[in-house]
DNA sequence: GCCAACGTTGGC
DNA sequence: GCCAACGTTGGC
């Protein structure tokens, strides 16, 4: 099982929409290092929603329900997408603040690469985001 | 709204 | 293949 956090922002798809759906296709994504993370996802891992720039904050987990496939609005055919599930709301949001404010979260991709939309959790990150979520 | 970081494009 | 110009993302 490995862990991922994605980035959408919530003008464009928010987690409310998210839950609604019940189910999304992750589309859009045209940058290599994001598709290659979205390759390696396995049908079962866990991921955090996280709500770039208007919230700058996690919202919640979801799980990889379809491994990476073609992206149909992709007409060059470069890039993929995988397709998640809500697993469940976070009791309490985990801002980008409360983030930076973790010694132990300060080598998250998250932090380090702020632009990466896609990117890896490791096993100990997760359990203390999901602790702080109240998850 | 600004700007830093960084990815992509295209001329050479 | 290099690198300047340019575009985009996302935090502040």
């Amino acid at each position: 099982m490995q862990y991922w956090l994605m980035k959408s922002e919530p003008a464009a798809y928010s987690w409310e929409q998210f839950v609604r759906d019940r189910k999304s296709g992750w589309t859009g994504v045209r940058n290599y290092q994001a598709r290659n993370n979205m390759r390696a996802m396995k049908k079962g891992d866990r991921a955090f929603f996280y709500h770039s720039n208007d919230g700058r904050e996690i919202v919640g987990v979801m799980e990889v329900v379809k491994e990476y496939h073609p992206d149909p609005t992709d007409a060059t055919g470069a890039f993929g997408m995988v397709a998640v599930a809500p697993l469940k709301p976070f009791k309490k949001p985990v801002t980008l603040l409360q983030i930076k404010a973790r010694p132990e979260l300060q080598d998250m991709a998250l932090i380090r690469q702020s632009r990466l939309s896609v990117s890896p959790v490791t096993k100990e990150e997760w359990d203390i985001l999901c602790k702080m979520g109240g998850v």
